[in-house]
DNA sequence: GTCTATAGGCAGATAGAC
DNA sequence: GTCTATCTGCCTATAGAC
């Protein structure tokens, strides 16, 4: 429950979260170890068990806070830019601070382990996407709309385009240790709905 | 040694590393095991072991295969398309191959695993993503000397943007199970070079 | 809540017979 | 070349003490 600490304090569960989410987007869901998150936090395995029972309850847990976080975010970006441009570039700048510490994008990340995932956090890995697209697909009918934004077809394909060019541009970042790397081709990839 | 198999016949070696390749593909590095690829091939784990000493130099084996593979793709698709236009759609057709048997891009996938693959390995994934952005920067600036194609700056930076976003749509199609969000993104991408 | 201790299994790998 | 047998180590997980 929550409550439990003093103002500012982190729970032990968050710290485990906080540990195991950034070994699982550097390493991926089947390059770490309760040993690993234990180690870290000067735990014993068994002591993990007690917050997480299983490797797939951590798992989905991790995936959830994820989930909610990029929502907040998404909220944060709605509240905050002036125009759909900015919210978009705002968007591509999410993606770039998680990859500013060397992580990918845990759902990323996670796709590409999804083969071995249990169910439930195959379907969590999905909605995360969804969700994703939903949102840019609101984001764009608003900016061509407005005329701010121009692309062919529908919305929700250019979604999709956003989201796997993101993705994409950090997994092949990643082995470069180049964040600019990442930088110059969501810049490019916005570039093309600025055009006529 | 080449030549001990009769015409047609396949070696063990070959054999092997068809199992893993696959299971890399859908699996992931640290997803597969060789009992798993000793059990599909009616072997015990020990008989790899003769072909590939560990699993780091399958694991290059694998690589420095598929890079080869993909090079020779390369020099046909540079043989037989008729336009820049025709190369460009015939190598993301190549992506869309691998999909389609509901694999991951075998460097893509080991993007995502980097962090946790040995040395050996890791020069060699870079090696592929540099050689593929080489093949790309040579047609995206053909294309662009003969007008065919449009795209503002370096064709270097443009070829990361295609080769990121189709890697990216690759992992994300994978979850969905749907070829055809492979395949709308690809044609999308394209579809920007094409403008004035 | 966290520990010690331990279970049972699978990992990658090696020795030596055939 | 492929096998049996075995090693060592790590994995996820549980029981029960504190």
């Amino acid at each position: 429950m929550l409550g439990k600490q003093a103002a500012g304090e982190v729970g032990t569960a968050t710290r485990i979260l906080d540990v195991a989410e950034r070994l699982v987007q550097s390493r991926g869901f089947n390059g770490f170890s309760y040993a690993n998150v234990a180690a870290e936090l000067g735990m014993t395995k068994a002591g993990l068990h007690y917050h997480f029972p299983g490797k797939a309850e951590l798992g989905e847990a991790l995936i959830n806070r994820y989930a909610i976080r990029f929502a907040e975010a998404l909220q944060a970006i709605d509240a905050d830019s002036a125009s759909v441009r900015a919210k978009l570039a705002a968007y591509a700048a999410v993606y770039a601070d998680v990859l500013k510490e060397q992580r990918m994008c845990l759902c990323g990340m996670l796709a590409a382990d999804y083969e071995t995932l249990p169910a439930a956090m195959r379907t969590a890995v999905v909605r995360f996407f969804d969700d994703n697209e939903t949102w840019l697909e609101r984001v764009l009918e608003q900016g061509a709309k407005e005329g701010a934004l121009h692309y062919e077809g529908r919305a929700r394909d250019q979604a999709q385009l956003i989201i796997s060019t993101l993705e994409g541009a950090m997994l092949v970042a990643r082995p470069y240790g180049d964040p600019e790397r990442f930088r110059a081709a969501a810049h490019r990839l916005l570039a093309t709905l600025d055009g006529g």
